[in-house]
DNA sequence: GGGAATATTCCC
DNA sequence: GGGAATATTCCC
């Protein structure tokens, strides 16, 4: 048990409440710029309501990377969860704005102890043995059932997230090509950042 | 075991290398400047002559830091030796000049596996749940569990494929206004079927 | 969303 | 020099 951590919030905690922090001071004074990220309405959570400009201009400032889906892994082992299903909205129930002092509760997920031993669990990584052939071979049916449920599952959640970071970049080409063609050049050049890949 | 790992040598082994080579190329046809870091003269290891413009100017182009400890940190992880008092050499069997290809055989140190499955050990950071004080769970709560992953599954389904619908309107749209911008006209209209919605 | 490998930091 | 926590990446 570390002494930091009795004491002080971890630093990807602070700093996501810096973050917040920060931007809420800037639209006070500022106002005017398109919001990035904010605190919700109830204080209780926070929204990204711009990944792309997020990840380019706000992630680097705080963290030693530019990605979006970094940000998201972290979230999840501090057990935030998403709670929106059309925007990027995070809640804890120990982020609340004006709540510093809660952060230093958040505790960092270790890896959970599952109902199934992992041996039980299908997995790329675990060929299998003498031992958990016998063993998955006095599995009851609904067991069996159950984990492939659970299997299904995690893969559908999987393929949720991918999917809607695809669409945040949709948007933000989106976006960038309208501005595009609402401010036209004598000479047209494709816009630079265009993924071209997620065409086809 | 990962893919990465039976081809290719970790990241770090590539970078120290790379930054080596980088520096023998630059000392070929620049000449001049100060040595910052080179191989040694047998070739069997490297020393970091300057370690305070090693840090500041090198590190953070290969890394995401610029701490010299840091760095002898990693070394000591992939099992180098400090091998000179006086100055910063390091050696490690698999690490010589010219011979990329046996970084792939270097081994990071684990810390070796316990015999007892973490859940096990004391930890503050597993107080018990509802999940491990039962694990034989009664039939009537496992099957609530079952139907409830049955639900779960059924909306990740429909919201997955709600997810595709609007990619593949994305898609369309992308076509659209690259062909916009390729093809340009004096008057600009936005083109016709742009679900504004999916911008905000 | 999370397991697991690697990277970085912190501390002894 | 290395144990261990946290951070970042990679992958399922």
């Amino acid at each position: 048990m570390s002494c930091r951590k009795s004491k002080c919030p971890a630093p990807f905690l602070s700093k996501t409440y810096d973050l917040l922090e920060e931007e809420r001071e800037a639209e006070r004074v500022g106002g005017g710029k398109k919001k990035i990220v904010s605190w919700n309405l109830e204080g209780n959570g926070f929204v990204v309501w711009c990944p792309a400009d997020f990840s380019d201009l706000m992630l680097p400032r705080y963290f030693k990377h530019n990605n979006f889906s970094s940000f998201i892994r972290q979230l999840n082992t501090y057990g935030f969860k998403k709670t929106a299903s059309k925007r990027w909205e995070f809640q804890h129930e120990k982020f609340r704005r004006g709540c510093r002092h809660l952060l230093a509760e958040m505790r960092r997920k270790k890896c959970q102890p599952s109902a199934f031993p992992s041996y039980l669990k299908p997995s790329a990584h675990h060929p299998p043995t003498q031992d958990n052939k016998s063993i998955a071979a006095t599995a009851t049916a609904s067991e069996v059932l159950f984990m492939e449920l659970m299997e299904e599952n995690k893969k559908l959640r999987r393929e949720r997230l991918e999917l809607e970071l695809q669409i945040a970049h949709f948007k933000t080409m989106e976006m960038k090509l309208l501005e595009c063609l609402s401010h036209p050049t004598p000479t047209h050049h494709y816009p630079p950042s265009i993924p071209i890949n997620y065409l086809n």
